[in-house]
DNA sequence: CATGCACCCTGTAGTCACTACAGGGTCAAG
DNA sequence: CTTGACCCTGTAGTGACTACAGGGTGCATG
């Protein structure tokens, strides 16, 4: 399987594959004659739950300590669903900072007469005290 | 008014206001004898405009047009309204996202039985058919 | 007058997770 | 034998800062 097989396989580019290596997530594969990249079925395994997990939203570093503790399948999932539990908490903070920004550009758009920059609502609301910039 | 206080009457860092000033947000000002940015009560106002519109989610780009926008105080506000409904729907579409990324991530959790990695439904779900990785 | 300390200066490099080249090599089809 | 799709390495760029390193300034205290 080449890198471009693979890439296409997960979805991924092929850059970014390259990068994953260059970071150590992804184990560097044999080589062929023409020094191309080969990957085996154990690479796309891999690939894919890396990407499944960033899809998630887990950062790079806590993929790489998900896949530490995948590899080590005695070990308690304790460890996993810590660092899933900090994550979704870590989502639900944004989504509640979203929502609140969400709500306050609604308020500022609704204001908005469209007349002229000098009395318009949106420059007011971004500036000091209500007056312009 | 110094870097340092006018950095802390907008709760911004120093580097940033300088860092501001570097990229064009933000016009030099005035230097003391022994160069230090003096700053008057104009910056002050331009660079909390510059911060309500970073906490409103607005990128640098956006807050550079909207600033150029309000200097020109005759001209409609039509082109303010449409950076404004453009970042609301970007908001909106991050927010759908990390909506359906958190009920992702509760499902995923529930499902852990907290045994040891071997069986654990958490990595199982971010490995490709539900194989472990 | 000397010292210390908080503050300021410039410039560069690092963050995160890639992305985009530049400048070349490899391989299979026509 | 040439074309074109693919691959290689290495470096630089993205956004919006942040973090130094290595120095200068300004003011209070001894």
């Amino acid at each position: 399987m080449t890198i471009g097989s693979l890439a296409e396989a997960t979805q991924t580019r092929v850059e970014t594959v390259r990068w994953y290596e260059k970071v150590g997530l992804l184990p560097p594969p044999a080589r062929s004659s023409g020094n191309y990249r080969l990957y085996g079925p154990e690479h796309l395994r891999r690939l894919s739950f890396i990407r499944r997990g960033r899809a998630l939203g887990f950062t790079v570093e806590q993929i790489r300590d998900l896949l530490a503790l995948a590899d080590d399948r005695e070990r308690s999932c304790g460890e996993v669903d810590t660092i899933a539990r900090a994550h979704l908490a870590d989502v639900e903070r944004k989504l509640a900072d979203l929502t609140r920004l969400a709500s306050e550009l609604r308020e500022v758009i609704g204001q908005c007469g469209c007349g002229s920059v000098a009395d318009c609502r949106i420059i007011e609301a971004l500036s000091p005290s209500g007056e312009p910039a």
